[in-house]
DNA sequence: CTGAAAGCGCTTACAG
DNA sequence: CTGAAAGCGCTTACAG
């Protein structure tokens, strides 16, 4: 069978506690101790067994993530390998590795979750996303389990770890930027409101319509379910109002490319006879025509300062509740108008 | 302390010994005895302890999940949480879990696969990914450890268990689709001949040209550092040929928009003036200008049998040695013309 | 159909 | 600085 640290103490003439301690780096063994078996344990291809050393020692320097694996946008493509290589990263060099959820729907995440916190799969968790009335993350909170998520929770926002973009100012920015740019009619179009990431870029966009004094519309709030269902008709139904919105605010760069398209069967130009700005900035929305004025979330850094947290909560006895908005940029490129002296 | 399998043995009065089997679902324990066991479990709130389980059963259920995170191009974002949501289908009906790799750099992940091995922390092992003189999987076949890859093995392919696109296919297939438009000057935009897929790309490309009768023309191929450093610029040489090419294939769809951005800052338009096919079928690519002819090679598909291969091996003594390619669909859009009756 | 017992390979107070 | 011993919470031949 697989050599043991019993093997390793026989060969090096020590006891299994020296063995066990000299793969932890205890202070407390001889720094010539530590080399003899260092020396055994190499020439052996020793090899420390991870369920045993978990068992013995009730942690296991793994932490669990879960993602969200629904039909919702804002898990789509781009997200998830950037904010799992911000993840794997920190995670890495603090000597933890990864445990990925693989359930599809809310109800089998939740159990997953349920056993990894009973069946001690996982050291601390993080949640992939915030929904509203999340059952994982009230149970979660419930049993005080180590864990952190990557979004403003619903609730007891003071109670909860968390890593987050101050979607309701980049929301109000992007008002501010195009009502700079002379508009006055700025549309905004959704995401899934299950999710709290979509609902502060709606309210954003409400704040900042009122800021300048401007009217939220109904009309120009194109819902998610009806953008998805009606499609191309939803944007006609908007540009076909008495007076069409000069601008919109998509909740994504896939949905702005799908409301471009949509636009061009309807022969309207981008930028020329609307503007558009979006959230994300997709790998393509650079090459892509046009290419999109969209505000960069800094995904990696999400991932990363999420673990971080995790790390925190799981090393100390006192949790500590944190959180912090990463910083965002509005990567401006072509697909804005100024409409200042047209008028 | 947490509920453990003696708590509910006393409880009911059982010896722990048929507790374990009654969570096992031994066929060798009365139905009135699991009934009354499942039922204490469920009132003490009992769960497994993991750890425990799998020390003494030596095994884990759970797969390990090895992805490249270099900058490669495959490997960027669309293909990544597709084939991770097929794996996890797959994993989450066979009652699998997964435990991603971390590493960064191929020194990283060659490690972390050997501590994953030696330490038992997976029953077996999907590699997302096939390289040239791969050091770990060259550990892992050496060890005869269960794994099996996304992606064709560069050498013994006969011992090796693995599932694919038939990317050779796939390229000359291409080739010939452009022909029959009337192309007979066809460049190739590869990607990073450290992994296979592109080898495999590029070596169908070759056959295809050679089927019609064709020349490899080495100005017509574009390496995947040259697009790299010299961006626009090798674009630009091509253009400027004596014989320019009538159409590009780009190995990947990501390429295949720089290439229309580069074009169009020459004033090349697409298709009009060239005309370009892809690998991949991107999210955006069915909405984006001009909406890309590209191959979708089913990642998801990709991914969910690369599980099951997986789990099979892991089920049996005998190493059964499969392969297999997922079907694609060449998707046909707005990115190619006909160019027959120009001439 | 069920139980007693050994064992999986570690860690960690406790003692010296 | 090191060791003997108990224990982490399960599984699985073996026996009946």
């Amino acid at each position: 069978m697989a050599v043991t640290i019993i093997d390793v103490a026989k060969e090096a003439n020590v006891s299994p506690s020296t063995v066990s301690r000299v793969i932890a780096d205890s202070p407390r063994i001889s720094v010539q101790t530590k080399r003899r078996v260092r020396e055994v344990m190499e020439r052996l291809k020793y090899y420390p067994n991870f369920q045993a050393r978990n068992l013995a020692a009730k942690r296991t320097n793994t932490i669990g993530v879960i993602m969200s694996h629904s039909t919702s946008l804002a898990f789509q493509n781009p997200f998830f390998p950037e904010v799992i290589r911000g993840i794997c990263s920190s995670a890495h060099s603090n000597q933890y590795g990864i445990y990925l959820s693989t359930g599809g729907t809310e109800e089998e995440i939740y159990k997953e979750v349920v056993s990894m916190v009973q069946g001690k799969k996982v050291d601390g968790i993080i949640l992939l996303y915030s929904r509203v009335n999340d059952r994982t993350m009230a149970y979660l909170k419930e049993v005080k389990f180590p864990f952190t998520m990557v979004g403003r929770p619903y609730e007891n926002e003071k109670e909860i770890s968390y890593i987050d973009n101050d979607n309701k100012i980049i929301s109000k920015n992007m008002v501010n930027y195009l009502e700079k740019l002379g508009h006055q009619h700025i549309a905004f179009v959704g995401g899934d409101i299950d999710f709290v990431v979509s609902l502060d870029r709606l309210e954003g966009y409400k704040q900042g319509l009122k800021e300048k004094n401007l009217y939220f519309i109904d009309e120009y709030f194109i819902r998610d379910e009806d953008f998805k269902t009606k499609g191309i008709k939803s944007i006609q139904e908007l540009m076909k109002l008495d007076m069409p919105p000069t601008a919109i605010i998509a909740h994504d760069d896939l949905v702005a490319y799908e409301i471009i398209r949509y636009l061009e069967d309807l022969s309207i130009n981008v930028p020329e006879d609307i503007s558009i700005v979006s959230f994300n900035n997709h790998a393509l929305s650079e090459y892509v025509k046009p290419p999109l004025t969209t505000v960069d979330i800094s995904i990696f850094e999400l991932g990363f300062e999420a673990a971080i947290y995790l790390y925190e909560q799981v090393g100390s006895d006192q949790i500590t509740i944190k959180h912090h908005f990463v910083p965002t940029t509005l990567i401006e490129r072509n697909s804005c108008k100024s409409i200042k002296f047209e008028k």
